[in-house]
DNA sequence: GTAGGGTTAG
């Protein structure tokens, strides 16, 4: 028995290297005794620098009451610096408890003790040193005591991988083998860290240890982590390579590591599928080398179903699983639950947790979970069949975590009952579950869902101040609600915080900061905010491509109604707060603005290069995003000669500015005049982008080959009218290819109109800013365009429905197209000789001057203009 | 007293 144990030796031992600590239970107390002068050591700084290391690191205590244990560490640190040791073993004494004589003569069970209360304290840093120590003193009889998974699992929670590696490297090789090296590849997973994982294996290799395939699937594992399924393919490969028997576990980590991958939002529809049936065929493969899969393969193969959105799928699989004699878990139904509530099918889902429980399978709070948020499917929740659940739970003796308690929350918010989602914080108290991210983001959306920005933003504030932020996703609903109704300000506010957490902004919070921009018309912030998106390697989505164009809509409209003919605007200096964003943001030395004045060009420039930006990225654009587009590209009216906008009043005089205007405006363009038309008051680069939009299946495909019925009932006017301008463009390259007569009509369905409204200016009523106040969400979708949506400024009396109509109607009068139309049904056709006609007049006047005549005072038949236009009323009366 | 790896979660 050594000496110096006086009183609880675990204490002792623990004190004897840590020195007095600041922080004790009631049970361990400091020893100061002077009694007992080996446990005051004197401080060193033996440990400071793996603190420092530990933090540059980035790994992060996350144990309670981590930063009071780091305080006394700090404080307290260990004597087992070298010098010290010296010091120690001066002067014949027995051995200071620090110094190497100590560690040399101590008996093994005091120094196991010294590790043990070490492991107990969580103090990594200070057992790694008395390792060493251990090593130095060459005491093989503690080290080949001492436990690997006490440390290993202790650096698992703290994601500590650098201090698991040292903990690896420390230990003398005799004493290593496959286990520890698995866990060592543990600690990575958890600290979803591929790399290291990966350099563990090759560092066991290197020491001659072979993979084993418990090794295997915990580097599967990691994959799965890291969304990484090739590399876990790989690694499958190269274990049955190794011939090493797979079992069903490497087989379920696998099957899982498809599943994970599927969640993917960058993942296309084909390559999800192409992961469900290699997920599928692993089952296969299982059963040739006659493994018989069990419950928990059964259940990850029914979660790959379940990401791929295959409901009947998964059911299969159930009735396969059951067939083969496996027995459904709490783990089935809870997947099948979701894959219910993925494919939106709440009644399916509850029908599968009641079956749960009636098989009387061992439950899972995940399964109750699981049925809670199944039933905020649908707009209305039903709190009684919520809190079934929770009453369910208890019965069952389950107790409930944060996320069951966030799931009620965000049922009740649902449900527009705040008043209980804030009291199950009572309910939560009784069930000592603490505050905690979860928690917080299912107040903070309870609150934004029932338009309660002041409370979400005070529950903000209150979690904050306890340093408890909301996930992610809650972070950006938050800074989307704020960007919309509070202003930069605010969105700045909470933006220190997302950083400081710290989290990577992603899509949506960049979506929500630009539309933040959007409101204060800080257009030039925007626009640098969003280069620094592509240096940060996210790309632009839809919802970014239509920001950014609205923002360029209304920066150019800023430009064209600024009451005189310059194609410049002056800017402010950029505010206060936007430098504090960029700040905020780290976007260093921001070139905003590069000068103060910005130009028309400038912006359609830059309209255009989001679009193809976002479009290369493997992005279909909609009919909303090129609704933008177009209009950033139609050239403002105030640019264009008065007469050019109206219907047969187009003189060769106007033409030639129209297209003069052009050049001005695509200079830079290289392909400027192989788009540009008399009869076209767009960018020609607006025709080249719908072609392309249709092929990408964006905007309809139509035909000149055979009879074609367009219906543009769906399409905003400044797509419907690029879209017909295309058509004809088209129809013209094909008889310049070919001069050949056209036999068949064209026709297109609108929306009824009011006939009355055709020689009205009506497109002008499509000009007008988009709405400080109006968001993505705020504008009509396709379809319900046809609800007669105002889409114009106050007191303007224009309807998506009709003015989609009026501008075909104008678009084919401007281009001199004899038309024949039925404004009640929304009926507008062209016939074929009239084709041809329109066609060979523009042949002709190609090959025989510049200035076309059809577009001068007669029509394209030679008629006169007036006679035209009753031909074309005759025709809507003949009806 | 060196003792490992699996499936769920807004």
């Amino acid at each position: 028995m050594s000496q110096w144990r006086l009183c609880d030796p675990r204490l002792d031992a623990h004190a004897a290297v840590v020195g007095p600590c600041v922080q004790f239970s009631s049970t361990r107390r400091p020893c100061h005794s002077r009694l007992r002068p080996q446990c005051c050591i004197p401080s060193t700084s033996a440990e400071a620098p793996a603190v420092v290391t530990e933090r540059a690191s980035g790994e992060r205590r996350l144990g309670r009451g981590g930063g009071m244990r780091r305080k006394g560490a700090i404080d307290g640190a260990p004597a087992v610096d070298g010098s010290v040791a010296e010091e120690g073993g001066q002067g014949g004494g027995p051995a200071s408890p620090g110094s190497l004589g100590y560690f040399e003569g101590a008996p093994s069970d005091a120094l196991m003790g010294m590790f043990s209360s070490l492991m107990v304290e969580d103090r990594l840093d200070a057992a790694l040193e008395v390792l060493r120590r251990l090593v130095q003193a060459n005491r093989l009889d503690v080290l080949g005591r001492v436990r690997h998974k006490d440390f290993l699992r202790r650096a698992a929670d703290r994601k500590a991988v650098k201090l698991a590696f040292r903990f690896l490297q420390v230990l003398p090789r005799e004493f290593v083998d496959a286990r520890t090296y698995n866990m060592l590849v543990t600690v990575c997973v958890r600290a979803s860290n591929l790399a290291a994982a990966l350099k563990a294996a090759d560092m066991m290799k290197s020491t001659g240890l072979k993979l084993d395939v418990y090794l295997y699937t915990n580097l599967i594992k990691a994959c799965s982590v890291a969304g990484d399924v090739n590399t876990a393919f790989d690694l499958y490969a190269e274990l049955k390579s190794a011939g090493i028997r797979p079992d069903c576990q490497v087989h379920s980590v696998l099957t899982s590591t498809c599943a994970q991958a599927m969640k993917n939002p960058q993942l296309e529809r084909r390559e999800q599928l192409v992961l469900l049936e290699r997920a599928v065929h692993l089952l296969e493969d299982m059963k040739n080398s006659n493994l018989k899969p069990d419950t928990a393969n059964w259940n990850t193969l029914m979660g790959c179903a379940a990401q791929a959105g295959q409901l009947p799928r998964a059911f299969e699989m159930l009735q396969s699983m059951e067939e083969s004699g496996c027995i459904p878990d709490a783990f089935t139904y809870s997947v099948l639950i979701d894959a219910c509530s993925k494919a939106n099918d709440k009644d399916a889902a509850l029908k599968v947790y009641k079956r749960a429980l009636k098989e009387g399978v061992e439950p899972t709070v995940v399964l109750f979970t699981s049925a809670v948020q199944a039933c905020t499917l649908e707009g209305d929740v039903n709190l009684e069949t919520v809190l079934g659940i929770y009453s369910d739970l208890g019965q069952h003796g389950v107790k409930p975590d944060s996320h069951f308690y966030a799931a009620l929350i965000r049922a009740a918010g649902m449900a527009r009952n705040l008043d209980l989602a804030f009291s199950l914080r009572e309910d939560m108290k009784t069930d000592h579950i603490e505050a905690s991210t979860p928690i917080c983001s299912a107040l903070i959306g309870a609150a934004l869902f029932n338009s309660k920005l002041g409370l979400a933003d005070s529950v903000y504030q209150d979690f904050a101040s306890r340093k408890i932020f909301p996930c992610k996703r809650q972070f950006n609903v938050l800074l989307t609600a704020h960007a919309r109704r509070s202003g930069l300000r605010k969105v700045i506010e909470v933006m220190k915080d997302f950083v400081a957490v710290p989290l990577e902004p992603d899509v949506y919070t960049y979506t929500a900061i630009l539309s933040a921009c959007q409101r204060v018309d800080e257009a030039e912030l925007a626009y640098e905010i969003a280069q620094d998106m592509k240096r940060h390697g996210i790309p632009w989505d839809e919802g970014i491509c239509f920001t950014m164009l609205r923002i360029c809509y209304n920066r150019l409209w800023a430009i064209r109604h600024q009451g005189t003919n310059s194609s410049h605007v002056h800017l402010h200096p950029p505010s206060p707060e936007a430098w504090k964003l960029l700040e905020t943001l780290g976007i260093q030395s921001p070139e905003v603005p590069k000068s103060q004045v910005s130009s028309d060009s400038c912006w359609v420039d830059r309209a255009v290069s989001i679009y193809k930006d976002t479009l290369s990225s493997s992005y279909t654009p909609t009919i909303k995003v090129l609704d933008r587009l177009f209009a950033c590209l139609r050239i403002p009216r105030s640019r264009l000669p008065e007469d050019a906008l109206t219907p047969f009043r187009m003189t060769a005089h106007n033409l030639r500015e129209v297209q003069q205007l052009h050049l001005r405006q695509t200079s830079n363009d290289g392909n400027a005049l192989s788009g540009a038309s008399e009869s076209n008051i767009f960018d020609p680069r607006a025709i080249r982008i719908a072609k392309e939009a249709i092929s990408k299946r964006a905007l309809p495909q139509f035909y000149l080959d055979r009879v074609c019925e367009l219906d543009l009932r769906g399409m905003p006017p400044a797509v419907a009218e690029v879209y017909v301008l295309t058509l004809f463009e088209s129809l013209k390259d094909c008889y310049g290819a070919a001069p050949q007569p056209h036999e068949h009509p064209i026709s297109f369905h609108l929306p009824p109109y009011d006939m009355k409204d055709v020689f009205s200016s009506s497109y002008r009523k499509v000009e007008c800013p988009d709405e400080a106040g109006a968001d993505i969400e705020d504008m009509p979708e396709a379809e319900e365009l046809d609800n007669d949506v105002s889409i114009g400024g106050p007191g303007v009396e224009c309807t998506a429905r009709s003015s989609t109509s009026l501008i075909v109607v104008a678009t084919l009068q401007r281009l001199g197209i004899w038309y024949h139309s039925d404004a009640d049904k929304g009926r507008v056709w062209v016939d074929p000789k009239d084709l041809t006609r329109w066609a060979q007049a523009h042949h002709r006047a190609a090959w025989t001057s510049s200035t076309p005549s059809f577009m001068g005072d007669r029509g394209p038949m030679g008629m006169s203009i007036a006679s035209q236009r009753r031909s074309i009323r005759l025709g809507t009366i003949g009806q």
